[in-house]
DNA sequence: CAGGATGTCTAGCGTTGCTAGGATGTCGTC
DNA sequence: GACGACATCCTAGCAACGCTAGACATCCTG
């Protein structure tokens, strides 16, 4: 339990955290079909079989991008919605601010929402970012009303949908706002 | 100009055909990532390079298969609404339709809506298929709203997030009726 | 200072998509 | 019917992929 054991593991920690961030970095300048092992040994000066001392495998270290694009999320929607709470302007705030992170993170929120994964959604083992996020669409509903989480979950997979159709190039993305103002009209609590 | 060479032409767009199929069977079965360009050659009883006289990569053999599908899927929905439009109870039955067809063939779905493509979506070299199964939806809506394609793009996008996110294990496919009774609730011309 | 644990690298395995070049077979012409 | 031209198809191989075994170096401990 030396000095150089506790500096060691703060080494190992910083690099640990070094390789997520280049494979983010990586992903969202090329695509991840750009992030190879190889090529995210490269980056972070180190043999590829490093990259396995820390994660499992190359699909670890995508769910360890999107862990970090969780909480990065939840804190975006929450910075997002209004101290007032006019429920309309709060759903349309949110929503908004949900757009705007897959359009500018495009990489991330694929590694978070589209990629294979096991990181488990809606369930116990959900990590608490995951859930904070789909709680800022589930607070924007009226607290008595006992269908809020399915409203949100429906509200969710509508932005989802715009999102990864327009950044697929299925629907024309500078038809977003619109889109956005519809979804938001149709599902807010307060109709008009 | 022989005989032979008619022959020769008809079993080769025979064999195009088994290809494409021989793929979609396989994603099917096993997912795209079972689908290797060495497996589905000895699926169709041909060396590797045969693929290659038929089409330019995997990549456009995914497209093929994708293509097929549009053509099924409008088929599909317009087998679905019923002849007398009331409304509400057509998108309701083209929404539910929707759904069936991608929880019903998820790789095909997949190779239409997911993968990566060029195929032209909302363009003047779209497909035909393809167009006619957006305008399905739009055909919900009222024919003298100007926004009824707005408001398809919107209920398709809300339609393929929830297909997407409940393939993907990110909210349980139990619900999914439930959610797609309060879309249709919302998003429906007429509404109560 | 020796010995063992820890950390890192080189080299290589099996698989992927894709292609070059040769063998085989068929066709039209003399 | 024999022959050159052509089309068809396969064997073999390339570079790049994710991943791993085993050798080397380095460091802490006794």
């Amino acid at each position: 339990m030396s000095v150089t054991r506790e500096r060691r593991e703060r080494e190992r920690a910083q690099r640990h955290q070094l390789i997520i961030t280049a494979a983010r970095e990586l992903a969202e300048a090329e695509g991840w079909e750009a992030v190879t092992t190889r090529r995210l040994a490269e980056r972070v000066e180190y043999s590829q079989p490093v990259l396995y001392s820390h994660f499992s495998g190359k699909d670890a270290i995508v769910r360890a991008v999107a862990i970090d694009g969780f909480g990065e999320l939840a804190a975006h929607l929450h910075r997002a919605r209004p101290a007032d709470p006019e429920p309309r302007q709060a759903l349309h705030a949110v929503c908004r601010a949900y757009l705007e992170f897959a359009t500018e993170r495009p990489a991330l929120y694929q590694a978070m929402f589209v990629l294979p994964t096991d990181v488990k959604f809606a369930h116990a083992e959900t990590p608490p970012p995951l859930r904070a996020a789909f709680d800022e669409f589930v607070s924007c509903f009226r607290p008595d009303d006992a269908r809020r989480e399915l409203f949100a979950e429906v509200v969710w997979s509508a932005l989802h949908g715009m999102a990864v159709l327009s950044d697929s190039g299925r629907i024309p993305s500078d038809g977003q706002e619109e889109r956005l103002d519809f979804l938001v009209a149709r599902f807010s609590d307060t109709p008009g």
